[in-house]
DNA sequence: GTCTATATATTGATAGAC
DNA sequence: GTCTATCAATATATAGAC
């Protein structure tokens, strides 16, 4: 085996997951400038100097873990799409159902929320790379949908996918982020059989 | 006069506003963890020690802050209300390009909903305080004109409203808070044209 | 490459003069 | 009632052993 290959320090992959998951439980509960790398080198179980060795600073763990948490699709269920055989409002409604319970049994995605909000006017590189990796992925999807299947007949598909993926992130924001379902109370089922009347206008 | 009436010092209110109105930028700039309590002090020309006599701690002093903002609902122009003499699609089209008008244009806005946001998983009392105030207060209009104009005939008003609303805040949201109107490119008023139709159906 | 131990700066909050 | 000066705690980041 030959060893001497000019530098060969590098830095371990395992010890960087340790690190990322480690930062993903601080930062996603105190925010950036409330997280702290004591709490973070605790959780992954390594040194400090191991921490400042795989990144340069706090800002860049944290941009690093952010960026990776704007690609894991699966945390809004972008993946489990049905097929065109469907009848529109059934599809719609199983989407949109799926896509509000999701949120709501899963913690980590709200607190997620909070942050890439919370941040986005010190860190809006983040805010947009979460737009285009989630926002925009469901937008042209939801937008192709309106705009080609057969039994739709959409005047404009593009603002009703828009007004679709908007009401829907309303009722979100308001019942599970801002934790006031109780002031504006609205049934799930009423507002999406309602919305969807709206929208899919079957003559 | 007389002067012994046991404790007679008390604090003054016009330093409260001061020192409120330097928390103002601090925390809207930085948040709450991010906000420094010197920079407060140099914002607002006062001592640190009259901070600490106003407000017991910086929690104290951030939701003191919060809440007042909260309270002031011309931040999004819930008071210019027309009357209900105008056709429906002109007053709904003024109300909403108004309102998305003035938050692109006043950055402490998007500060402001950051902060809500950001905070809300720490500070659920704020967020259920702007909801209160902001969300449901423009809800509540909407639905009571959806249900009572009589030029409209809206089956589900309250749905509707939520709509509405969702639309106009998911379209801030992409575009003022998270900076990115380019990746997902919308005219405001093609935006509220094919929402509008969409909702108000003429036949 | 990762550790322990530490440097340096800042933080939120307070004591005491006036 | 407000100030100046300062405390004790904690922060981010680094030096040097192994």
């Amino acid at each position: 085996m030959i060893k001497s290959k000019g530098i060969e320090r590098e830095l371990s992959p395992e010890k960087t997951e340790l690190i990322l998951a480690g930062a993903m439980r601080e930062f996603l509960e105190h925010g950036y400038a409330g997280a702290r790398i004591d709490k973070i080198v605790e959780a992954a179980g390594v040194s400090k100097a191991t921490v400042y060795r795989h990144f340069p600073d706090k800002e860049a763990l944290f941009t690093a873990l952010i960026q990776q948490m704007s690609c894991r699709k699966e945390l809004f269920r972008l993946q489990n799409l049905q097929s065109y055989e469907e009848e529109p409002i059934a599809f719609l409604k199983q989407y949109a159902a799926g896509m509000l319970d999701n949120v709501a049994e899963d913690p980590q995605i709200l607190t997620f929320l909070r942050i890439i909000i919370g941040e986005s006017g010190r860190f809006p590189e983040l805010a947009r790379a979460f737009v285009t990796n989630m926002e925009k992925t469901s937008l042209d999807f939801l937008t192709e949908y309106f705009k080609t299947h057969p039994k739709l007949q959409i005047a404009d598909p593009e603002v009703t996918a828009r007004a679709f993926i908007g009401t829907l992130i309303h009722f979100v924001m308001i019942r599970d982020v801002l934790q006031s379902g109780d002031i504006m109370p609205m049934e799930r089922d009423r507002l999406l059989n309602s919305l969807l009347a709206l929208i899919v206008t079957n003559p």
